[in-house]
RNA sequence: GCCGGGAUGGCGGAACUGGCAGACGCAGCGGACUUAAAAUCCGCCGGAGAGAUCCUUGUGGGUUCGAGUCCCACUCCCGGCACCA
């Protein structure tokens, strides 16, 4: 009998050994292929749930099958660790951020070891370290270089609790990503990255493996619009423009305009409001001004809007338009200004009977008579009232408007993308001080290289104020310029965390190197990243600035590829009481108690059988006994002594090795392709059916000594990758070399692979009536024989015709009958 | 409203490219071992029926020799976007 598993025990053990003999440290310099598996690092927001280790167990899984294949694995880890959390925490409870930070690092950094997983932690990167936030710091000089960083006023996203500003993509439904509290609009000069300027490349997902979902998404999120931009005349008493342009995807229905619609805030408003309309204008804006978001967004909401008493001349018919402004209107999107044709278009519609407005149709709707519409018809249909343009399909009238407005100089074909420019400016002391200066002579001037990085202070006050602490702290704020020497002042504001891990995939490959963000030599080698893995909540944010960063630094020549990321896949998430995991709902599952319980082996294993991956699920622990169990199977099975039955038949013995050999390649081929495919549910059960056969094949005791051995040493290889602790120690005890995690990985042979015999399932009209073994050679004719030969099937066929048979090879035969 | 994804036993799920529905596990039931329990091992385990057999993959239709898988319409659930001109 072989001693008792102790789980515990064996995990403490080899983590030990591993670690003292920094078995998964990697370099740079082998002949192995790399292989760069990244999971998306952790926020430091407290301790790890089990929805971090259901993103990191089976990701380990997959780069230690990829080590074990042969691959140099690159499979690091760090911590994403600037942002709001930590310097709240100051606030409520006097922890300094980084104290704050720092602590819960240790804590995360323990639980990410208990989890067995091959992190070369001597390549473990901070973003909130000044080694780190140097580089972060570095990049945005070369950002703004490249006219890719740049300073502007901009009505932005403020979040009143947590006083700072929020991205487009931190506002849900309103309110604050993070607090839930309404956002509201304010003026403000910030910081923005161009990320505009490759909306283009963006929607291009060419020669990467992303899941298809993502790339739709991304495609939506970028907002592609195709149409005219058209320019309307404008003349008026003390305004300088001559026009205003609008943007329209629908310039077949320009002769149909009847008003024109600004934003608000428009500039052109306040200057062109006739005296009559003055305080009905501003109240109106004052009164779109107030509203929060939400208000403003509100769908139920009905369209208002109110009369400027200007009016523009639509060129394309001579006639004077109506200029009004509505908050349906939005400033950010195409040039803030719309060209109004209630005969085509909802909103337009809604509006204009509202106010009493003219519809006029030009695009004719099947069979329309000439009546007045009862709504607005958005269909195709051909151009009327539309002069030289009459009789036209409204298709085709897109694309002759547009040649007909570039050809006048009056517009012509246009883009636009609902896609805007990032905001990347905090008021806020936790994050990387964004590297400027602002000087009264020289204006913005950026901070030199060399005096990077410009340090955060350490003694700033938290006070919830509203301001960034930096504001406040003198040493801070006063500086000299660096060009002309004479005082200035630093740029308070710090960057948005998620330029921080915008870039950390690249500082991996040399965590430490200081003259640069990364070496070149090592990035070569091992970029691009191989495969990611993360939540698909980070698809529109994290995953679309990574591919900015990415392609705004290949244009100035610092890496020589597009796309960070050759193959993507977003694991689902655990969820506890059917609700997303978290501290506020106070459902969150700590995952240590488990691993002190049962081991780290039954968790890591656990979380892949619990479904398909992609899936996510509930967390239900009374399934982990089932894992539990099934370790204590192997262990008992590979320790226990195996007895050889004397006396067996040899003709016997050898047929029953031979179906052994059968069942362990094909489970081989059926757990390679698995782990290949991230389908680690069905590998595991993969798993669970050698185990079971081997109990089988034990019992029997047919199969000679040598045949059970090897048996026993591909089932562990092949448990490697999941349970590596198991793996290790039974690895050993069969006396094998250290480590099991240096062999190779099992290859299959289809030869040994192959069935001898089928099961030929017999039909008769689609429906199951007779299983025959056969060999696995049978021909078509043989085949059909059999099946006709059947007893039970002959009893279907009685006195019925049959009309066809039906042969799928190695499968079935199905006889239709009359 | 628009764009994605999903619905299979009591439960989690499996089923390659249209070919044996329910792999694997959990729970349950029965048995062995035990003074007993736990642990372990063996067996049963979608529904109806005495049985032959029939029914069964959210609902309704269709294509096909054959549909969980393909097509059409619908219901519900999850995720994203939401006045984008």
């Amino acid at each position: 009998m072989a001693p008792k598993f102790n789980p515990l025990e064996i995990d403490k053990k080899w983590q030990q050994k591993w670690a003292d003999d920094r078995l998964y440290e990697v370099s740079e310099y082998s002949p192995r292929p790399k292989y760069y598996a990244l999971t998306m690092f952790p926020y430091t927001s407290g301790d790890l749930h089990i929805g971090h280790w259901y993103a990191m167990a089976p990701s380990d899984v997959h780069a230690r099958f990829r080590r074990m294949q042969g691959y140099n694995v690159l499979h690091p880890m760090g911590f994403d660790s600037f942002g709001l959390n930590a310097e709240n925490a100051a606030i409520n409870r006097g922890i300094h951020p980084y104290t704050w930070t720092m602590q819960n690092i240790d804590n995360m950094r323990r639980q990410l070891k208990s989890i067995g997983a091959i992190y070369d932690w001597s390549r473990e990167v901070i973003t909130s370290l000044p080694e780190y936030y140097k580089w972060t710091q570095w990049f945005f000089l070369k950002l703004y270089e490249n006219d890719l960083a740049y300073r502007g006023k901009a009505p932005v996203n403020w979040c009143p609790k947590c006083q700072t500003v929020l991205a487009n993509e931190q506002v849900v439904n309103g309110g604050c990503e993070r607090c839930g509290t309404a956002v509201s609009q304010q003026d403000l000069e910030q910081w923005f990255f161009r990320i505009t300027r490759y909306a283009e490349e963006l929607i291009q997902h060419d020669g990467i493996d992303w899941p298809e979902r993502t790339k739709i998404m991304q495609r939506n999120w970028v907002g592609k619009s195709t149409g005219a931009e058209i320019s309307f005349a404008l003349d008026h008493p003390g305004v300088e423009e001559k026009e205003i342009r609008v943007f329209t995807t629908r310039p077949d229905t320009t002769f149909g305009v009847t008003f024109m619609v600004l934003a608000p805030e428009h500039p052109l408003v306040a200057r062109f409001t006739t005296p009559d309309n003055k305080a009905e204008v501003e109240e109106y804006i004052a009164k779109s001004r107030r509203q929060t978001e939400i208000e403003r967004l509100s769908t139920e909401k009905e369209k208002d809007g109110v009369f400027t008493g200007a009016y523009v001349i639509n060129r394309l018919n001579g006639e004077k338009v109506p200029v009004w402004i509505a908050d349906y209107v939005l400033l950010s999107y195409g040039t803030g200004a719309v060209m109004a044709v209630p005969a085509h278009d909802e909103r337009d519609f809604a509006f204009a009977k509202k106010y009493g407005i003219p519809i006029r149709v030009v695009i004719s709707p099947p069979e329309w008579q000439g009546e007045e519409l009862a709504e607005a018809y958005i269909e195709p249909g051909t151009m009327v009232n539309s002069a030289q343009f009459n009789g036209t399909p409204s298709q085709e009238g897109i694309g002759a408007v547009a040649d007909y407005l570039a050809e006048k100089g009056w517009g012509g074909h246009a883009v636009t993308y609902r896609l805007r420019d990032w905001l990347i400016s905090r008021q806020r002391y936790w994050g990387a001080p964004i590297p400027m200066v602002y000087c009264e002579k020289c204006g913005i001037v950026p901070v030199p290289e060399e005096d990077l990085p410009v340090l955060l202070p350490e003694d700033a006050q938290f006070k919830p104020t509203g301001e960034s602490p930096l504001t406040y702290h003198e040493g801070f704020v006063n500086t000299t310029c660096p060009q002309c020497s004479a005082p200035a002042k630093r740029e308070t504001d710090t960057m948005d965390t998620f330029v921080c891990s915008s870039w950390y995939f690249l500082r991996y490959v040399s965590p430490h190197y200081d003259t640069a963000a990364f070496e070149p030599d090592k990035m070569k080698y091992w970029l691009p990243v191989d495969i990611y893995t993360g939540g698909a909540e980070h698809t529109v944010m994290h995953l679309l600035y990574v591919r900015f960063f990415t392609k705004a630094i290949r244009d100035m020549g610092l890496i020589d590829f597009g796309e960070p990321v050759t193959r993507l896949f977003h694991q689902g998430h655990i969820i506890a009481e059917r609700r997303k995991m978290s501290k506020s709902r106070g459902n969150v599952v700590n995952p240590d108690e488990y691993v002190t319980d049962l081991g780290v082996d039954a968790v890591r294993t656990y979380f892949m059988f619990l479904g398909p991956w992609e899936q996510g699920g509930e967390w239900d622990d009374s399934g982990l006994s089932g894992i539990s169990r099934w370790l204590n199977r192997i262990w008992n099975l590979v320790l226990d002594d195996y007895n050889q039955r004397s006396g067996s038949d040899p003709s016997g013995i050898s047929e029953a090795e031979r179906e052994l050999s059968r069942f362990t390649h094909q489970t081989i081929r059926k757990v390679t392709t698995d782990l290949e495919r991230l389908r680690f549910n069905v590998m595991v059960a993969a798993l669970m059916e050698l185990t079971n056969y081997l109990t089988k094949v034990k019992e029997d005791g047919r199969i000679g000594r040598p045949a059970w051995d090897e048996a026993v040493e591909t089932l562990i290889l092949l448990l490697a990758p999941s349970i590596p602790h198991l793996a290790e120690e039974l690895w050993q005890q069969i006396g094998n070399e250290y480590s099991v995690h240096n062999q190779d990985w099992p290859l299959w042979d289809e030869e040994l692979a192959r069935e001898d015999e089928i099961t030929l399932v017999v039909q008769v009209n689609g429906k199951l009536r007779d299983r025959i073994a056969v060999p696995a050679s049978i021909t078509e004719a043989e085949a059909k024989e059999q099946a006709l030969g059947s007893e039970r099937v002959k009893t279907y066929l009685q006195g019925k015709e049959t009309v066809k048979t039906i042969y799928v090879p190695g499968k079935l035969v199905n006889i239709v009958v009359r």
